[in-house]
DNA sequence: GTCTATATGTAGATAGAC
DNA sequence: GTCTATCTACATATAGAC
């Protein structure tokens, strides 16, 4: 039958060149502005502004803004996730895993992406925000949860002597350290006055939250 | 001259006892709402909602959504400091200090006020957004930093040989790993299974910290 | 896919009676 | 001090032309 050979309603074209330019302009400005004063504090005005698009256009492409949050949060959680499993294999295959090279594979990539430019800051910022407020528990279990376990799974080799609970415990505290690192260097600055060195900065935190985990197993 | 014997115009008469308690409603309610979705996340409507009282009383009393918001955040930041100076004045008084009754004395007023109910919680979630957000750099500047550098004084005393930006980095290490042990409770609980007891957790925030900032001094 | 225009709701702030 | 009523602005979302 005719209606047989057209394509289905679900089924859409390839999506052209511009409009992924489009739509990945409209996830940077997302970025930017979520990462500014959170869910509440953003709208799709400013993002449309920021992206230099309609406002229709935004709400088009995003599926209105809830998802929009989400699709924002979710675009570089694969990316970081994806870096981080592979700085775990690769500290694998250099020989056997230790406590501090366990946590450097988890830390590290998420402290040199930050540095690449604005757009790590924002999503850092951003994740901060993901963390405090419980309405997105389901975006953290989706997007951060998964790779979260495998870690812990790891720690939880090296030290097997030592509850779960209290491993999970000492990983929120390395987790929510280092988002600290990054979103308030303000503070930082306020109580000590200069900024350190990149490489410092993250073999403290390593060293910081290596010590902590063993004092508390 | 006669003008002089009246009252100057930003003198006001003394609050009646049923002013007071309209504005200590209205200022729970402000925290219970505020800590849910933060500054943005929240509205007059809803405060005067959770207050039992007009929207346009909540804007006659707090001044303004703004000033409201700092009004919420400084009453009990004022309480809160109180108690960690107290702790830090009784550490003192019994015995020479050490690291770990320092960093006691200004983790442990908070996890015990998070425990006496569903307030000192809320607020904790409070601050963490204000933590995040730069604009309530002020907020934290005029709350929080002045008790925190008496603090930081203290660790410095006891760890001499280590510069101050790098207390400082572990200083904030601190601070995040208790605001998330109290706001994401659910986060541990997703990762490890069951919630450790209260002292216990003190006890593991305490040993983290204090081997932590040994670690990088 | 992109734009303009608009529908519909709700935000913060204020005026004025009591 | 408290309440009702309302002003003005801006939010999200959608309809429909191109």
């Amino acid at each position: 039958m005719f209606f047989m050979t057209t394509v289905p309603l679900t089924r859409q074209r390839a999506p052209s060149k511009r409009s992924l330019e489009t739509v990945a302009r409209i996830l940077d400005a997302s970025e930017t502005v979520f990462a500014r004063g959170g869910f509440d504090g953003a709208s799709l005005r400013d993002i449309a502004a920021e992206a230099g698009v309609q406002v229709g256009l935004v709400h088009h492409h995003g599926g209105g803004k809830a998802e929009l949050f989400h699709k924002t949060v979710a675009r570089r959680a694969e990316a970081l996730s994806h870096a981080r499993r592979e700085a775990l294999a690769a500290a694998k295959a250099a020989g056997p895993l230790d406590l501090r090279a366990v946590l450097t594979a988890f830390l590290a990539p998420y402290l040199r992406l930050a540095r690449t430019g604005t757009h790590w800051l924002n999503y850092a910022r951003l994740v901060a925000y993901v963390s405090v407020d419980p309405r997105w528990r389901g975006i953290c279990a989706e997007c951060f949860d998964p790779t979260a376990e495998v870690f812990l799974d790891e720690i939880s080799t090296l030290l097997p002597d030592t509850p779960r609970p209290v491993l999970a415990a000492g990983f929120i505290f390395a987790v929510s350290s280092m988002l600290a690192l990054v979103t308030t260097q303000w503070r930082v600055e306020a109580l000590g006055s200069d900024t350190l060195e990149a490489d410092i900065q993250l073999d403290h935190l390593v060293r910081y939250c290596e010590a902590g985990l063993r004092a508390t197993a």
